[in-house]
DNA sequence: AATCCGTCTATTTTT
DNA sequence: TAGACGGATT
């Protein structure tokens, strides 16, 4: 056998060469459980009985999916088209285009993302004329999201209260929508699937009969529909090979039941579950941390990891003044990491929540640090390219409401709010979409609202049989949407992503089998692109610690390391809520290769106001002797004395400082020349400035001998 | 139709 | 503090 299974330790061997019976791997951070999935996929078909296509693999991100791919790729001469890996969504949409009818969809049916959905709820509510202050749009997406994820239909649901009925209501509203519209949500996809499958035994059999092999990746991570789902396609027959870890559960809060793992066992009659344990990742003292951490959590599966590597260096803490001080000191320790030859790329700042990037950022860039932020909008997400999209839904589906309303007056074509209700009445009335309702009308509203329908069928005519990449960019010059952005007065990043799209699409094309417009489309739904296009560069990373996942760095600091922000406060509240963020420093922990940072900050500007706080009890988990300070040791206190106080009222401080300096400020130095205040501390004869003088670089004067005039 | 202004909110996120 | 949103204003 070439040599598939070599290097492979004892628990990954077992698991990549398990009989045919279902089996639960616990595998854990750095464990190797992409090579162990990969490989048991690639063993499976070349040991001969199983081909290609009787293989389901399922994970929860894209990513992951083309990475499994890829390695499988390698390992096996053999054309892996035949099998079938991707997201939970991704094969459902498969699923559902090739039995639309069974599944009661139009051929053409539309994805809608998270946005979509939010704009589609909030035409639900105009609709029934529903007071939103009361039934907000995102409580009520919220709510059927939930729904859908528990298997449930709106007349399933048990109506406790007034609240819960009109909840109902609404989620019934929703959905008829949605299916006069032809559009899906990402919950719809799986839960009709599953419908579909579970209704239809000739082709639940079908499928049930080819899927001899059903392996699923982070499986902590499924939620209830999502495993109903994975048992309906395995019957009673099937092999499940499924891979979590309980301790990296950090996603119930959008519907993640961890639970999944003790039932899979019992359902499945699971006889061995097999732990992956040896950690390939980390030195000794960073998985000594961990491990002491995550002990403290009780109800746990259970797991240790260790290492052949030697113990490295000792996870090092920092305690800051304030969150400012916490920054400089990331920024100054940073630099002397990367003075020491590492790339910022392989190291990364992690924080709980979001808001503290901008500190962070601002340290950073005062320093001339590169760094890329993850998160945020993605390149599918952005305002331009829905707009974009939106034209190109229209060209391959006039019907389709919420791309018309989206575009009907974007760019600016003297289509108002009251033409739009007078189209509206007309299609209610006559039980229509929107745009072949425009023949309905009469006067000024219908003559602009006829250019619009005359530039659609157009765009139709235009772009009929062309390839995809030419047929987005004949949407773009025919829509104005360039011309327009083009004359914004901060359009030119749009320009840019709108002409990106044109390269998207060409790579789409090029890439996949099926790539006419209804797939391309699709795509964009479902796969929302890159956060950020400067891929390549030196650049040190920050990230929430959610979105460190499945990631690794040589080193990582892990930021902000307060009680009430990390345990965050409101999960305290929450059910498991502890637990959980305990499992979130788990997983920041099991990040860092070689060197591992905590920090905290006294003092944090949060919500526009000054907080005080104590250290995180997570700081108090990890034994002392993995740990060295790097300021004086925080005494370890009772933690009751833990104070969220708000600050003792002493009036106002003076925000302006007395000398007349304002950060922003360009000034002159006899020396150094012009420069730009970049930040302030002290004040009186401790003031300091520090000055960014361009090429001559940044510095830290003292106001008192510094002669600095204003430019 | 664009812009301004007050109000509200503020944990984590993939598909 | 700062961003998003909705309503009112120009």
């Amino acid at each position: 056998m070439s040599g598939l299974l070599e290097n492979l330790n004892p628990e990954q061997l077992a698991a990549v060469t398990l009989p045919d019976q279902s089996a639960l791997i616990l595998a854990g951070a750095g464990s190797g459980k992409t090579r162990v999935l990969t490989t048991r996929i690639a063993w499976l078909i070349q040991t001969g009985n199983v081909g290609p296509n009787a293989v389901l693999a399922v994970t929860f991100t894209n990513k992951a999916a083309k990475e499994m791919l890829t390695r499988i790729s390698a390992m096996l001469p053999i054309n892996t088209r035949g099998m079938w890996v991707g997201t939970f969504h991704g094969l459902c949409n498969r699923l559902l285009r090739a039995h639309y009818r069974d599944a009661g969809l139009p051929q053409l049916f539309q994805i809608l993302d998270s946005q979509d959905q939010h704009a589609a709820v909030k035409r639900v509510l105009k609709a029934a004329n529903v007071d939103e202050d009361r039934f907000p749009a995102r409580d009520v997406q919220y709510f059927i999201n939930s729904a859908k994820e528990e298997g449930k239909r709106a007349r399933d649901l048990e109506i406790g209260d007034e609240i819960t009925r009109r909840h109902a209501e609404l989620y019934a509203a929703y959905d008829e929508q949605c299916q006069r519209e032809g559009a899906v949500d990402f919950a719809e996809l799986l839960l009709r699937t599953y419908e579909l499958l579970s209704r239809n035994e000739i082709l639940r059999e079908h499928y049930q009969r080819r899927f001899r092999h059903i392996l699923v990746d982070e499986f902590q991570d499924t939620n209830r529909l999502q495993y109903r789902w994975l048992k309906l396609l395995a019957g009673k027959s099937n092999v499940m090979f499924v891979v979590g870890d309980d301790d990296q559960s950090i996603y119930r809060f959008r519907g993640a039941h961890v639970g999944n793992m003790a039932e899979f066992e019992r359902d499945f009659h699971v006889e061995n579950v097999i732990r992956l344990e040896r950690n390939y990742r980390s030195v000794g003292h960073i998985l000594a941390a961990a491990n002491a951490l995550i002990a403290h959590n009780r109800r746990r599966l259970g797991k240790n990891l260790w290492t052949a590597a030697g113990h490295g260096e000792p996870v090092r803490v920092y305690e800051a003044q304030s969150d400012e001080h916490e920054a400089r000191w990331l920024a100054e320790e940073i630099q002397s990491l990367a003075r020491e030859g590492l790339r910022l790329a392989d190291m990364a700042i992690l924080y709980r929540s979001n808001a503290q990037s901008r500190v962070i950022e601002h340290a950073l860039f005062s320093s001339g640090v590169p760094y890329r932020v993850y998160g945020g909008l993605r390149f599918f997400e952005r305002m331009e390219i829905k707009h974009a999209l939106a034209y190109l839904r229209l060209a391959a589906n006039p019907g389709d409401d919420s791309a018309f309303l989206r575009v009907v007056n974007f760019p600016a074509r003297g289509v108002g709010t009251r033409s739009i209700e007078a189209l509206q009445d007309a299609a209610k009335a006559g039980g229509t979409s929107l745009y072949p309702a425009v023949t309905q009308l009469s006067g000024k509203a219908r003559a602009a609202l006829a250019a619009f329908v005359r530039l659609v069928e157009s765009l139709k005519a235009e772009t009929r049989g062309l390839p995809l990449p030419e047929a987005v960019e004949v949407m773009l010059e025919k829509s104005g949407l360039v011309v327009h952005y083009k004359g914004e007065k901060d359009g030119a990043d749009r320009v840019e992503n709108l002409l990106e799209l044109v390269n998207a699409a060409a790579a789409f094309a090029q890439e996949e089998e099926e790539n006419d417009l209804p797939a391309f489309l699709a795509h964009a739904a479902l796969e929302s692109g890159e956060s950020q296009a400067a891929e390549g560069a030196d650049a040190l990373q920050l990230m929430t610690m959610h979105s460190a996942k499945g990631l690794e760095f040589h080193a990582v600091f892990i930021t902000g390391l307060e009680e009430g922000l990390f345990p965050h406060e409101q999960s305290v509240l929450e059910d498991d809520g502890l637990e959980e963020e305990r499992r979130l420093m788990y997983v920041a922990i099991t990040r860092a290769r070689t060197r591992l940072y905590l920090s905290f900050a006294r003092t944090r500007m949060l919500h526009g106001q000054t907080r005080y706080n104590v250290a995180s009890r997570f700081l108090e988990e990890i034994p002392e002797n993995v740990v060295k300070w790097l300021t004086p040791r925080l005494g370890r206190g009772k933690l009751e004395d833990a104070v969220w106080a708000p600050e003792p009222n002493k009036g106002f401080k003076p925000k302006t400082p007395d000398h007349g300096f304002r950060i922003g400020q360009s000034v002159l130095h006899p020396k150094f020349g012009q420069g730009v205040i970049v930040d302030a501390e002290g004040s009186g004869t401790d003031a300091r400035l520090q000055i960014n003088f361009g090429k001559q670089g940044m510095k830290w004067l003292a106001l008192e001998y510094a002669k600095l005039t204003s430019a």
